[in-house]
DNA sequence: CTAGGATCCTGTCAGC
DNA sequence: TGCTGACAGGATCCTA
């Protein structure tokens, strides 16, 4: 599940990669994963890269802007001299390519490749001009990047859904750009609230803690980004290993508390799988 | 305005 | 073995 750190790691990933390419081609394989004229962006070169929430923003030459949104299950798979892949964890970035699960791929100038795996179709690319980009809902009614929030402006939201359940609050992106289910169960456990809480029955100082976290966590999974592009680079397919080097709680179900020792649990919280201890968060 | 549920899609896995 | 249903979880849409 791509969250806000996956898809800086993408980002910066290729950055290295992309950047000052020309797109020869686009081949869709899918039409519902693309929104636009391929021709737009066919003999454009790739001049920058953004990210805003959980949405790669590719800048071309000829003022256009391909959004990219991996939803769920997409992947970004560069091949060149050596494969870069992230995104959603499997291993079809392995396989040949294009593959299964491909839906959009852009052949670069130079001979190299850029795929778009999304084994479930809910991810997309969109072209869009300066006009889509200054009108598109997502983008607009998207909350502010988790450090770039105050502390008391987020207090101002949990009170304003004072009778939602937190993980849903800051599940919704409306609120704060980026977090998706990981991040959300590991800034809970962080500052040792149950998920369910109502927004509402947060202090001040457990509201400061829970945005400390989710700021905490989604740094250090980026600050690891490194590695975990570097372990799915490697030829051998080696999977990244964010989740077992920093979760907490994420899956960890019937495994001790790092904090308290009491055993991890499995509920639902907000329509999705939420692991908590149940020693230590109250 | 908010809250909550259904929806989109496809592969995997548990249970019979 | 082969079927069925639950589950995965980001964002939108619909209803109350």
């Amino acid at each position: 599940m791509p969250e806000l750190p996956e898809v800086e790691t993408i980002k910066r990933g290729l950055e290295k990669c992309i950047v000052e390419k020309k797109i020869q081609k686009l081949h869709i394989l899918c039409e519902k994963s693309f929104q636009g004229e391929p021709g737009a962006v066919e003999g454009q070169k790739i001049i920058g890269i953004r990210r805003r929430g959980k949405a790669l923003l590719i800048e071309l030459s000829n003022k256009l802007t391909v959004m990219v949104h991996l939803r769920m299950t997409g992947q970004m798979i560069y091949d060149g001299s050596e494969r870069f892949a992230a995104g959603h964890p499997d291993e079809s970035f392995r396989e040949e390519m294009p593959g299964r699960f491909t839906r959009i791929y852009a052949d670069f100038e130079d001979g190299t490749h850029l795929y778009f795996n999304d084994l479930r179709k809910f991810g997309f690319w969109k072209v869009m001009d300066d006009l889509d980009l200054a009108s598109d809902k997502f983008l607009n009614n998207l909350g502010v990047e988790p450090w770039e929030m105050k502390p008391a402006a987020f207090y101002e939201v949990l009170r304003r859904h004072a009778k939602a359940p937190v993980k849903a609050v800051i599940l919704d992106q409306h609120n704060i750009a980026g977090v998706g289910n990981i991040y959300a169960d590991e800034g809970c456990f962080y500052a040792g609230i149950l998920p369910w809480r109502e927004c509402g029955s947060l202090s001040r100082k457990e509201a400061d803690k829970l945005l400390e976290g989710l700021c905490k966590v989604m740094q250090a999974s980026i600050d690891s980004g490194g590695s975990t592009m570097k372990d799915y680079v490697r030829a051998d397919g080696t999977r990244g290993n964010y989740l077992e080097k920093f979760a907490q709680v994420f899956r960890r179900e019937g495994c001790e508390c790092p904090r308290c020792g009491a055993e991890i649990l499995k509920t639902r919280t907000a329509g999705r799988g939420t692991h908590y201890c149940g020693g230590c968060q109250k």
